[in-house]
DNA sequence: TTGAAAGCGCTAACAG
DNA sequence: CTGTTAGCGCTTTCAA
């Protein structure tokens, strides 16, 4: 590979000035041949500056990370998108890492950041991780960003709008007029599981619909989770016939439950799930979901890590553009009840 | 972050002595205690070595990058758990890429091998990338193994038995009475497709099954495009009673597209599919499905780019451990006219 | 058994 | 308008 100073030969030139040409130093006035000369050798030489040297050079190794629980979740695919969107635009690397590698005493984030390999972090936890842990992992160090959670008392973070998410959702259901709408929901200490139950609880409310603690589930996002949850929610008394799905995996899952105990989704019971993704078309039935804006939050988030490592003060976001949309397919009904009439 | 030379002062010794005590260098003889002060320095001041500054001096990253068409499919968690593994065994690191990124014109690997970020790539083609455009890509670059997919005339491969895959998959059929099996295949060019319809033909041929070009389709693996294949296979005459789709998600298009031509899976017709993944367990009918070791592959590209990296000519190989295993759900059963017996 | 020094490729302050 | 030079952190040859 062609280094600067072959270029600089080439062109007749010193290094400083080749240096100067190819990163287009605004103060820098040079004879418009001598800048020619340059730029051509640099072709000629299919020149690309060596990023060691610059790293080396700029202690900035203009890297990010993104470390993400689930590296195979289409939703994640959206994230990752928007991210390297953002990334790009900046003329940084995104370097994907998986989260479960970071667990409390785990020095992934130190090491990666002592070896100057990255220049900051994108973390979205895991749900095992407690807010002590993440706190001690992520103390007050500018140089990362929370991405869909948060934690108490640390700032900087991107999440997306949970509670109008988990509203529409609920919404859809009541309009249809169902009154006995269930809640699977994430793990109770998750902020993120707590921001759309609130989103529940709201619709609820203002359509003057009870809450009611027992149609609430708190027992996580996994296929299986959300099965057990449907289950156990659907063989007791009161039985609802609207059931939120708190995640769409966990929506699939809920569906199979529900399959299982011979239930009609909708003739018996509906389900909409928060989140979507191409399975939805495909199960049966098709799931009605709300779609919620992944990538724009990859996007937010890389901006306002940047803007922290630039030195900015770093800042919690909520993304509210674009708004959750409700996609509606088929399982999603009346309620029994209100179709007899 | 601390630096060599912070540490040799801390321990009263030279750089020299330090790297070399740091990185265990095996002609270095050292009294024990220069050692102890040296190491307890390190650890004092929790001392990384410089990612940028050894990369430049060493001439090379330890990195390589993972390019890969669909970042957000679950088959490929697999592929890069097992990569991640075998990379970090070595003390690589692992870059995630797509390969959307990578047409024909792209300079992407040409840049990044450029700038030295990696040392080298294991590439998954897209569909859509012709072999002329890979062959342009990938010419005879040692640094570059292709993962699942082969190109004529270039060895550096590490691809899984998909001949085995989908023999057993058809014999899966074959062994329930089948006789008239279709299969829904990947494109006409890819060597991928190819071999899996080599399996499926074996399966036939071994069976004295006539193998009818009428039901084969070759319109890619996407849920849409299998969709569109097995809804033509299904209403035209002869109709097949079993359906080998060659890849999972494929698999899930088919069934919506049967389900809503009115068909039982697998009353009607059977569906077995070439991949495993979670969703299959909860599709309807759950999917009968071949597992094939992805994760094997992972680990073995990685070997075999390594091993390029430091000399060895470039193999072609194909993973045949684990062997293929056939995932029993409930997507296969005896074809109609047998059960009718 | 240890140290001095060169140099990887790059940027930028300074000098001309 | 252009060149000289120092130095980022590291490894390694050579000398002591």
């Amino acid at each position: 590979m062609a280094t600067l100073s072959q270029i600089a030969r080439m062109a007749g030139v010193s290094v400083s000035v080749a240096s100067r040409v190819l990163n287009e130093d605004p103060k820098l006035r040079t004879r418009p041949d001598t800048r020619d000369r340059v730029l051509r050798a640099a072709r000629d030489l299919n020149y690309t500056a060596n990023y060691a040297g610059r790293a080396l050079r700029l202690a900035r190794s203009r890297t990010l990370a993104l470390i993400i629980p689930d590296v195979s979740s289409p939703l994640f695919a959206d994230l990752l998108s928007g991210a390297t969107a953002a990334a790009e635009a900046e003329e940084y690397t995104l370097l994907i890492g998986r989260s479960n590698a970071i667990t409390a005493g785990s020095d992934t984030v130190r090491r990666l950041v002592g070896e100057g390999r990255v220049d900051g972090f994108l973390l979205q936890r895991t749900d095992d991780l407690s807010d002590q842990a993440l706190e001690s992992l992520v103390a007050n160090d500018a140089r990362i960003v929370l991405v869909t959670s948060r934690t108490p008392g640390r700032r900087g973070s991107v999440v997306m709008d949970d509670v109008a998410g988990a509203r529409l959702a609920t919404e859809h259901l009541v309009s249809l007029g169902h009154t006995k709408v269930a809640l699977i929901g994430g793990v109770p200490h998750s902020d993120i599981a707590r921001r759309r139950e609130q989103g529940y609880a709201l619709a609820l409310h203002e359509a003057g619909l009870r809450r009611r603690e027992c149609w609430v589930r708190r027992l996580g996002y996994s296929p299986e989770a959300a099965a057990a949850a449907a289950e156990s929610l659907v063989t007791s008394e009161p039985r609802p016939t609207g059931l939120v799905v708190a995640n769409v995996n966990g929506a699939i899952g809920a569906l199979t439950a529900l399959r299982r105990l011979g239930l009609d989704v909708p003739g018996d019971i509906s389900v909409v799930a928060y989140h979507d993704e191409w399975v939805a078309e495909h199960t049966w039935p098709p799931l009605t979901t709300v779609k919620m804006p992944y990538y724009e939050v990859g996007v937010q988030a890389v901006k306002s890590l940047l803007a922290q490592l630039s030195g900015s003060p770093p800042q919690d976001v909520v993304v509210r553009e674009p708004a959750p949309v409700l996609v509606l397919r088929s399982s999603t009904a009346p309620p029994p009840a209100k179709r007899q009439v």
